[in-house]
DNA sequence: ATAGGGTTAG
């Protein structure tokens, strides 16, 4: 009996393949191999460690005639973590076939994380109603597996059903419910389950802040991410990378670069996350030359760079107009570091030579990349060809956009103003009619503001909301004061993306960040700043009439739109009107 | 013997 304790003391220190395949020797010469205690350890640790060999765990587990659940469950864990997650659910599969062992509670929830991985859709529904027959189902950690599986499967509705029927929650379930919906990107959906979470008073640790601040990273929520810091500050969260990395992308998402720099240097460790978020940031916001800083300090460190980080020096290159800087770092990606550009990196390279006026050159790019085929590229020179007025290039992406049968509204919208631009009022005439004869699948527009750590949220001629009637007329004001400050009221070509589909009364013509700015500027104090972030990009309009505001109302207005930041001030914005 | 929750870019 102490020979068998023995044995396994030593398989619990075990650290490598070599060291195991002497216990086994070992083990074998003494007569313990069909020790079940002895062969499931050995199993476990081929399956499972790092160090071990899925391949030699499957010829020991082919040894046992009769394998016991514990033996399965290795199997299937393993398998489940494996590159191929589909092997565990085979591997479940002749389990149940065979018939001799049991499933348990961890069998399931090995099974559920192969099938959140493999996005096995049906398996997921299946092994829930074995779940239930097997009497699992009031079981926290097999519910919360079910989440997670339910929710990779694109099936948030019954994550949240689960999690509603659970009888018992705790802490890592309320975790689970809130990352599913950051990750199926519903974040004011996860932002209100922590609303509810609170009530339930179980506190809340660093897995619950990172999910949040990545909510309010991408909804805007400033105030309510300064709170998370703070709280982090108090409770001794700061030392947590993850913590640290959301806290900067939060900052920097919200319009506040100091924010995320004063995070950033506070850190003790950083990972390529905490370089990434940091450079992407500045990316974002147009500083391309502290991004290259921070990247030279990131590689004086030994960190290796990762695709994102070029993804967050591209741009900021292209938003500073620095080609060449942009053009040598597109390359070191693969001669340095042998990362091979992806679409969205060509995509930084077309703005890149776009922006700079080099329409040319952007041209000749995209014609000899690989990305050809893809409509962003495309969408992407156009955009190029309304900031330079160049008729002729525009329309070549245009025809390269219906060749891939991926034409869309704001694509003729583009075109539309780059012909009006040019005084082509027949060219922007047929944009407009081509845009009423397509059926095209728009995205809805929607602007957040957050005022008193809420979020409030208008989509076009919105009318949802309680306080309607005093937006409204709120809003007739605000043009008014700014019509007087010189904004002119454009009959602009409004971007079919933005309309809803009940066409209610004449308010439709408001797009949804006006009546943010609306709202704002009656609900916060004033010459405090605004925060707005869209899903769409700011059509000229909107971005004629904030400028006004900002002058009108003495208010600096941050604007996040689909892909950067306008900085409004006394009139004018830190695009420079070029965006 | 063995389990479940976290960040950038899309």
């Amino acid at each position: 009996m102490s020979r068998i304790n023995g044995i396994l003391n030593l398989l619990q220190g075990c650290n490598s393949m070599k060291r195991l395949q002497k216990i086994q020797a070992f083990v074998i010469v003494n007569g313990y191999q069909d020790d079940l205690a002895i062969s499931n350890k050995l199993l476990s640790f081929c399956a499972i460690s790092v160090s071990g060999s899925l391949a030699y765990a499957h010829l020991l587990f082919n040894q046992i005639n009769n394998p016991d659940t514990a033996a399965w469950n290795s199997m299937i864990r393993g398998l489940s973590q494996s590159p191929s997650p589909l092997k565990a659910i085979l591997c479940y599969n002749s389990m149940m076939f065979e018939g001799q062992s049991r499933p348990d509670d961890y069998t399931f929830s090995f099974l559920l994380k192969a099938c959140e991985k493999s996005k096995a859709e049906e398996k997921c529904r299946e092994a829930h109603g074995s779940i239930i027959r097997c009497g699992y189902a009031e079981d926290v950690t097999v519910c919360t597996n079910l989440m997670r599986s339910y929710s990779a499967n694109t099936s948030i509705e019954c994550a949240q059903k689960v999690f509603d029927r659970m009888t018992q929650r705790d802490l890592i379930s309320w975790n689970a419910m809130i990352s599913c919906y950051s990750q199926a990107g519903l974040h004011d959906e996860a932002l209100k389950i922590y609303d509810q979470m609170r009530i339930s008073d179980l506190g809340l640790d660093a897995f619950t802040l990172v999910s949040l601040l990545s909510s309010c990273a991408h909804v805007g929520a400033l105030n309510f991410g300064v709170h998370m810091h703070k709280f982090a500050r108090q409770n001794g969260f700061l030392n947590n990378v993850f913590v640290g990395n959301a806290l900067i992308d939060m900052y920097a998402k919200c319009g506040n670069l100091d924010g995320a720099r004063q995070v950033f240097d506070g850190m003790r460790r950083r990972d390529v996350f905490t370089w990434n978020s940091m450079i992407v940031g500045l990316g974002v916001h147009g500083h391309g030359d502290e991004a290259i800083q921070i990247f030279q300090q990131m590689l004086m460190t030994g960190i290796h760079p990762s695709s994102v980080t070029f993804l967050g020096l591209l741009c900021g290159c292209s938003h500073q107009g620095l080609v060449e800087e942009g053009l040598k770092y597109f390359h070191m990606m693969r001669s340095d570091f042998s990362l091979k550009p992806g679409t969205k990196h060509y995509g930084c390279m077309v703005d890149l030579y776009g922006r700079a006026g080099k329409l040319e050159e952007a041209l000749e790019f995209i014609q000899r990349s690989p990305v050809g085929d893809d409509p962003v590229i495309w969408r992407t020179l156009l955009g190029a060809c309304k900031i330079h007025r160049n008729v002729k290039t525009g329309e070549i992406g245009m025809r390269n956009l219906v060749r891939l049968e991926a034409l869309n509204a704001g694509d003729c919208v583009l075109l539309a103003a780059i012909y009006t631009q040019a005084g082509d009022k027949q060219g922007a005439a047929r944009m407009r009619k081509l845009i009423r004869s397509q059926k095209f699948k728009t995205t809805p527009g929607w602007s957040w503001i957050e005022v008193d750590d809420r979020i409030h949220r208008f989509v076009v001629g919105d009318r949802s909301h309680s306080d309607t009637e005093e937006i409204y007329s709120e809003l007739k004001d605000v043009i008014h004061r700014a019509v007087l400050a010189g904004y002119v009221e454009e009959e602009s070509l409004t971007p079919v993306s933005e309309f809803t589909n009940e066409q209610s009364e004449n308010s439709d013509r408001y797009h949804s960040e006006k009546l943010a700015i609306a709202f704002g500027l009656a609900r916060t104090p004033e010459g405090n700043c605004l925060r707005i972030v869209k899903n769409l990009r700011v059509c000229r309009d909107c971005h004629s009439f904030t400028k006004f505001v900002s002058k009108a109302f003495k208010r600096e207005i941050i604007v996040r739109d689909r892909v950067r930041f306008h900085h409004f001030k006394d009139g004018s914005c830190s695009c420079n009107d070029y965006w």
